[in-house]
DNA sequence: AAATCGGGGCT
DNA sequence: AGCCCAGATTT
C-alpha cells in the first residue's frame, strides 16, 4: 500500500466516521488545540471534554493564562494528573505571551522549544491549526502502524520509535494534513483499541499486516513490567473546631509538586516532630485506609483524624491554609487528598 | 491487579 | 542513548 492510499484511505473513513463535534474543534487555534493535545496526552477524551471547556471559559487566551496564578492553573488540572504538565503549560503561556507577543511558534523546532510540548504535541498543533505538514506520534497512531506493518517489541523502545516515526512521516499526506492527524488519533482510539479492535470496519484491513497474520491481540508488544515497591504513609487530617482541615504546599517539583495535601507522617508517636504540628494525639481516629497507584510504586495511605494541640500549629517552612469544603480555595489538590477531604464531612 | 500515555530530566 | 519519573482511569 503506498503512503498515498493509506492516508487517502484514512481520511475517507474520517469523512464519514470521524469525530467532528469536539470541543477542541470549534476554533483550530493554536492555543485551542495546544491546550487540549496537552490534556489528551494523558487522559481520554470523554474525560477531558469537561476539564477543556472549564479550562478555556476561565483562560480564553493565551495571555489570560499567562497572567493567572499558578495555584489556579493546577486548581482547574485537579484530577487530570500529572500535574508537571500543567506548570509546564503555565511557564510555556508566559512565554509565548511576553517573549513572542501571544503568537505561538510556527514550527515543530520552535513549538518543541517550549516546556511540555516535544516533537509529536508538536506534529499535532501544527498540522491541526497551520495546515502545515507535521507528523505525530500519540499513543494511538503508535498502536495503529505497529500494527498496520506489525512491528515488534515495545513501542517505547529506541528502535521501534525509530521505525515508528519513519511510517508516521511518510504516511503524512500534504492536502489535508490537520484532518488526516485527526483521523489517525480517531482511528486508535474507537476502532484500533488496544482490545478488542474492531477490525471489520477499519479502512486499513485490507493491508494490515496484524491482522492478516492474526495477531492484533499480541500487537503491539506490552512495555516489559516490573514489580512495583509499596510504601507506606500516615495522612494526618487536622480539624479545627470551625471543622476546616490543614493543608500543606508540596515543594514545586516532584511528586504532586505545588500542589496541597494533608501532612504526613510514618508513624503517629512522631507526627509532631516530622509535620512540625502541634496535636492533640488523645484524639487521634483511624480512618480505613486506601491504596493509591502511581506509575512506579503503590502508596497505601492511613488517614488519621485529629484535633490541633494547645499551641497553635506551626509550620516550618511549607505554606499551609485550613482548607473549609464549603468554601473550597482555587488550589490544587491530588486525587487522594480530594477524596479523603470529601470523606472527612461525613465522620 | 495490570496496562496505559508523552515529555522532562538525569546519567 | 537509555533509563527513571510522574497519576488517574479503564479494563
Amino acid at each position: 500500500m503506498t503512503s498515498d492510499a493509506f492516508s487517502t484511505a484514512v481520511l475517507d473513513w474520517f469523512d464519514q466516521n470521524g469525530r467532528h463535534d469536539l470541543p477542541w474543534q470549534a476554533h483550530k487555534s493554536s492555543y485551542h488545540t495546544w491546550i487540549s493535545e496537552i490534556m489528551l496526552q494523558q487522559t481520554q477524551v470523554a474525560t477531558v471534554i469537561p476539564y477543556f471547556e472549564r479550562f478555556i471559559a476561565r483562560f480564553p487566551d493565551v495571555e489570560t493564562l499567562a497572567a493567572a496564578e499558578t495555584d489556579e492553573v493546577l486548581h482547574l488540572w485537579t484530577g487530570l494528573g500529572y500535574y508537571a504538565r500543567a506548570r509546564n503549560l503555565h511557564k510555556a503561556a508566559g512565554i509565548v505571551a511576553r517573549e513572542f507577543d501571544g503568537c505561538f511558534p510556527q514550527s515543530v523546532e520552535g513549538l518543541e522549544a517550549l516546556p511540555g510540548i516535544g516533537r509529536s504535541t508538536a506534529g499535532a498543533i501544527l498540522s491541526i491549526s497551520t495546515g502545515q505538514r507535521a507528523a505525530i506520534l500519540d499513543g494511538n497512531v503508535k498502536r495503529v502502524l505497529a500494527r498496520f506493518y506489525a512491528l515488534e517489541g515495545w513501542t517505547g523502545s529506541t528502535a521501534v520509535m525509530q521505525e515508528l516515526w519513519l511510517h508516521a512521516e511518510r504516511n503524512t499526506p500534504w492536502q489535508r494534513v490537520g484532518d488526516y492527524t485527526q483521523a489517525m488519533m480517531d482511528l486508535g482510539a474507537t476502532l484500533c483499541r488496544r482490545s478488542k479492535p474492531e477490525c471489520g470496519r477499519c479502512p486499513l484491513q485490507t493491508d494490515c499486516a496484524a491482522h492478516a497474520q492474526g495477531r492484533t491481540g499480541e500487537l503491539p508488544a506490552p512495555r516489559p513490567k516490573k514489580v512495583l515497591p509499596v510504601r507506606q504513609t500516615l495522612m494526618l487530617m487536622v480539624r479545627n473546631e470551625a471543622g476546616e482541615i490543614l493543608l500543606q504546599q508540596r515543594p514545586p517539583t516532584g511528586l504532586w509538586g505545588g500542589l496541597w495535601s494533608l501532612p504526613q507522617a510514618t508513624d503517629l508517636r512522631d507526627a509532631e516532630a516530622e509535620t512540625g504540628l502541634a496535636l492533640d494525639l488523645d484524639s487521634a481516629r483511624v480512618l480505613a485506609p486506601l491504596r493509591h497507584t502511581f506509575s512506579h510504586f503503590h502508596l497505601d495511605i492511613t488517614p488519621v483524624l485529629v484535633r490541633p494541640g494547645d499551641a497553635d500549629a506551626v509550620m516550618e517552612g511549607a505554606p499551609r491554609l485550613w482548607y473549609n469544603i464549603q468554601r473550597p480555595a482555587s488550589v490544587g489538590l491530588a486525587a487522594p487528598v480530594k477524596r479523603l477531604l470529601a470523606v472527612c464531612q461525613t465522620c
